[in-house]
DNA sequence: TTCTTTGCAAAGCGTTTGCACTAGA
DNA sequence: TCTAGTGCAAACGCTTTGCAAAGAA
C-alpha cells in the first residue's frame, strides 16, 4: 500500500508549500517549482499534490473559486478569504467543535465535523479603502 | 440594469428548484427541464442558473465536489453532506453568527460572514450500517 | 531487475461564450 | 420594433490519465 519512492520533485513541492503562508494553486506551485526543475510537467505537480494531500502531508483547500489551493500547514485551522483581493489567510482562533453539537441537536444522522471559511475584507484592503 | 424579460425556460428552472429539497447539479436540472423543453440547451440552463443566483432567487452551493449545486431555498440555512452517499441535506439549526465574532477577535481585517457545511453520515446510511 | 515516478500530450469534466435565430414587451 | 433569451457548438480552465522513458530501491 505504502510503496512510496523518494522523488526530488515531490520533496521540492512539499518544501515549497511548507515555506509559503499564502495558499497557492497548483499552477502557482508549478510556476515556482519550474525554476528548480525546468522540465517538470503540470501533471507531475498535480499527481504529487494529490498524493501529498492523501497521505496528509499537505492540505487541499477549496475556497469556492475555480482552482483548488494547497496548504503546507496541516494543523487544524480556519481560513479567511478577502472579497476584494481574493487572498486566502490563516486565522488564529480556537476550534469550533461546539458547532458540531449544535448541528447535531435536531439531526438524525451523525455529524463528524465541519468545513468553515470566513470572508470579508482583509487588513490591507481595509487600509486602502480608508485612504480614499 | 434590470432588463429582465420573462422566459418560460427560466420560470421552469426556478419552479423545479423550488420543488426539490435535494440540491441538484446543473446537469440534473438540465435532464429534468428537458422533459418539458426537449430542445433546451445546457448553455441556457447554466445561463439561467447563474442569473437566478445573481438576483438572489436561488442559491449556488459549492460542496467541494466537482460540480456546483443549486438550492431553491434562499433563506439562510446550513448544509450537511453525507460522506457515504454524497447526499446534500438541509440542517435545521440556528444561525451561528457568534463564530464571526470569535474569528474577529484576533484578526485585523473585517469579518463579514462565513460559509460552513457539516459532514458525516446521513440518517439512511447510518441505518444501513447498523443492519450489517 | 522491479516498481514507482516522470514528462508529454491528449482527453476529461464542468462551465462559459460567440453567433445567428427566436420570442417577449 | 427592439432587446433579451435561446439553441447550438466550439472553446474554456482546471484536472486527470495513458503511455513510454527515466529513476529509485
Amino acid at each position: 500500500m505504502n510503496n512510496l519512492k523518494y522523488s526530488r520533485q515531490r520533496e521540492s513541492i512539499k518544501k515549497f508549500l511548507a515555506e509559503r503562508t499564502d495558499h497557492p494553486t497548483a499552477d502557482t506551485v508549478y510556476m515556482n517549482i519550474k525554476e528548480q526543475f525546468p522540465n517538470i510537467s503540470l501533471g507531475t505537480v498535480y499527481r504529487n499534490l494529490s498524493l501529498l494531500a492523501e497521505i496528509g502531508e499537505i492540505r487541499k483547500i477549496n475556497t469556492g473559486d475555480s482552482a483548488d489551493r494547497f496548504d503546507g500547514n496541516v494543523k487544524p485551522h480556519y481560513h479567511f478569504i478577502c472579497k476584494k483581493c481574493n487572498q486566502v489567510m490563516d486565522l488564529k482562533m480556537e476550534d469550533l467543535n461546539q458547532i458540531d453539537q449544535i448541528a447535531n441537536e435536531s439531526f438524525e444522522g451523525k455529524i463528524e465535523g465541519h468545513f468553515t471559511y470566513f470572508y470579508g475584507i482583509c487588513p490591507s484592503c481595509l487600509e486602502k479603502k480608508e485612504d480614499k
